[in-house]
RNA sequence: GCGCCGGUAGCUCAAUUGGCAGAGCAUUUGACUCUUAAUCAACAGGUUCCGGGUUCAAGUCCCGGCCGGCGCACCA
């Protein structure tokens, strides 16, 4: 048999599963389909041959006899891993495999290469990550945790949508890499002879569309952020960041924490997950912790960004985490926070009320204007999502600008640059509003239950091959 | 970036103290009319990640490099 151009296929596997299930075992149905997939193991015996085909749905049986199927000896034959179309009847074997009896058949590719061991698939990293396409087809795992991806981003998508949440898309190249505190991926564009970044956060061009009327806008999609590799983090990653006019960081809690649960739902039809091999529970509502409370139960005595940056400095010293400089007391107590109780945060969790120090674009609390009107999601010790009031006075922002160009001169190079256009962006006129960004690829994870960001990555982020 | 661990046939893995590089699956050939990781028989398959070094002898020990896993750091 000839390769072919074109196969016109009429049934799934899972379909013939589930629609034949009550067929009885050695009976004929009558009806004939035409499948179509891989071969994913191949068994002669004589005169006979049994194939298990796989499809995107399932797998089924192909049954191939020397009196009934054409080419009976190419076909046994055939590749592991070869595609394959196939017309023939639907039958229950006598040993009870559904299986279709194989007419008339076509090679639609041939493998050249093997799809690992079919007991053990592939189980080096190495191989797995650069050539995905094989792991697909090897691991079973694999395919489940990035059909899970997907099905999470389609849910977030569609819980964003229906609550009335305009999807647009930002420039992914920026004169100034801004929205965020990271280090940027550099880039030129010849014709403009221009420096460009790739976005680390899509935040201000958001806002500015809030500016222009868009009042409830989101945006999933690629940052880029020049950091270290590890199993939660990849240098490319996928965020949802969303912004509603009107709404305060309470407001957004609540939407949060719906969403999360949500999706979970939809993906897993539980808010009380399986994690690593441990019950987590995304379940509504969340507990709403404040950053004071819990560096305070971290280091058992009362802090807050109102104790002495000296005391402060002294207790994470105790912690063995060597305060910089430029750190005043609202980023030490975020220190102490990490330092003790972050890594503890297994259920899902609300922190709340963010020093303004490390808090450049969210909104002063006017119960204590050290603080913002911010929260962080946790969940199994990590990040989940970040939100908040919105600043929304261009004064004041110009002065957190600059608060932030001052610890890049004193060394912190991961400090936000003044973005003159966002300013004048707020001086049209930015209305009450909260935002929200999510770690997509971290929900995956959770969602998945993987461990390493690259397992919900299809093709995770690798240093090339050289010698 | 730092630390620990790893890289052996296409795939999954062995190889004792430094002593002839092996198995299963896949591939190739043959047998087999209800198999289920089919089974049975046979053939073939190697730059032991790369480059140096020590040694009578290196997959194994030492040095350098490449790639990966985990931890730390940075961060989401």
């Amino acid at each position: 048999m000839t390769s072919s151009y074109q196969f016109d296929h009429n049934a799934f596997a899972a379909d013939l599963q589930s629609n034949y299930a009550a067929l009885s075992d050695g009976e004929e149905s009558g009806v004939r389909v035409r499948v179509a997939g891989r071969l994913m193991l191949l068994r002669r015996q004589g005169k006979l041959a049994f194939a298990t085909m796989r499809d995107s749905s399932g797998e089924v049986q192909l049954f191939a006899l020397s009196q009934v199927t054409e080419e009976f000896e190419a076909f046994s034959k055939l590749h592991l891993g070869d595609w394959v179309g196939v017309e023939g009847e639907v039958v229950r074997t006598k040993r009870g495999e559904l299986s279709v009896k194989v007419a008339t058949w076509v090679r639609l590719a041939e493998a050249l290469h093997n799809f690992g061991d079919k007991w053990a698939g592939i189980a080096d990293f190495d191989l797995r990550y650069r050539h995905r396409e094989a792991d697909l087809w090897a691991n079973d795992l694999s395919r489940r945790s990035l059909l899970r991806r997907s099905q999470v981003v389609r849910s977030v998508r569609e819980r964003c949508w229906s609550q009335g949440f305009v999807e647009v898309e930002t420039p992914i190249l920026n004169p100034i890499p801004t929205g965020a505190a990271a280090r940027p991926f550099k880039t030129h564009h010849n014709a403009l002879d221009a420096e460009f970044f790739l976005r680390i956060a899509p935040e201000l061009w958001l806002k500015r569309l809030v500016v222009g009327g868009f009042e409830r806008v989101f945006e999933i999609g690629r940052l880029f952020r020049n950091e270290g590799v590890s199993p939660r983090h990849n240098p490319e990653f996928t965020s949802l960041e969303l912004y509603a006019a009107y709404w305060n960081y309470e407001d957004m809690m609540t939407f949060t924490e719906e969403l999360v649960a949500g999706v979970a739902l939809d993906v897993l039809g539980t808010t009380e997950i399986e994690y690593q091999g441990r019950q987590l529970s995304l379940s509504t509502p969340w507990a709403r912790r404040s950053m004071t409370e819990l560096a305070s139960e971290g280091v058992g005595e009362e802090v807050s960004v109102h104790t002495p940056r000296a005391h402060l400095v002294k207790l994470l010293a105790e912690r063995d985490v060597e305060a910089h400089a430029s750190w005043g007391p609202g980023r030490c107590l975020e220190e102490l926070f990490g330092a003790t109780m972050e890594s503890t945060l297994w259920d899902a969790v609300f922190v709340t009320g963010h020093p303004v120090e490390i808090s450049p674009l969210a909104r002063r609390d006017p119960n204590d204007e050290l603080l913002t009107q911010r929260f962080e999601s946790y969940a199994a010790g990590r990040e989940l999502s970040n939100g908040f009031t919105e600043l929304i006075d261009p004064v004041e922002q110009r002065a957190r600008f600059e608060d932030q160009a001052r610890l890049a001169a004193a060394g912190d190079d991961e400090a936000m640059i003044i973005d003159e256009d966002y300013l004048r962006a707020l001086e049209w006129g930015l209305p009450p509003t909260a935002g929200l960004g999510v770690g997509l690829d971290r929900l995956a994870m959770l969602i998945a239950d993987e461990s390493n960001i690259r397992e919900v990555i299809a093709f995770p982020t690798l240093k090339p091959l050289r010698d």
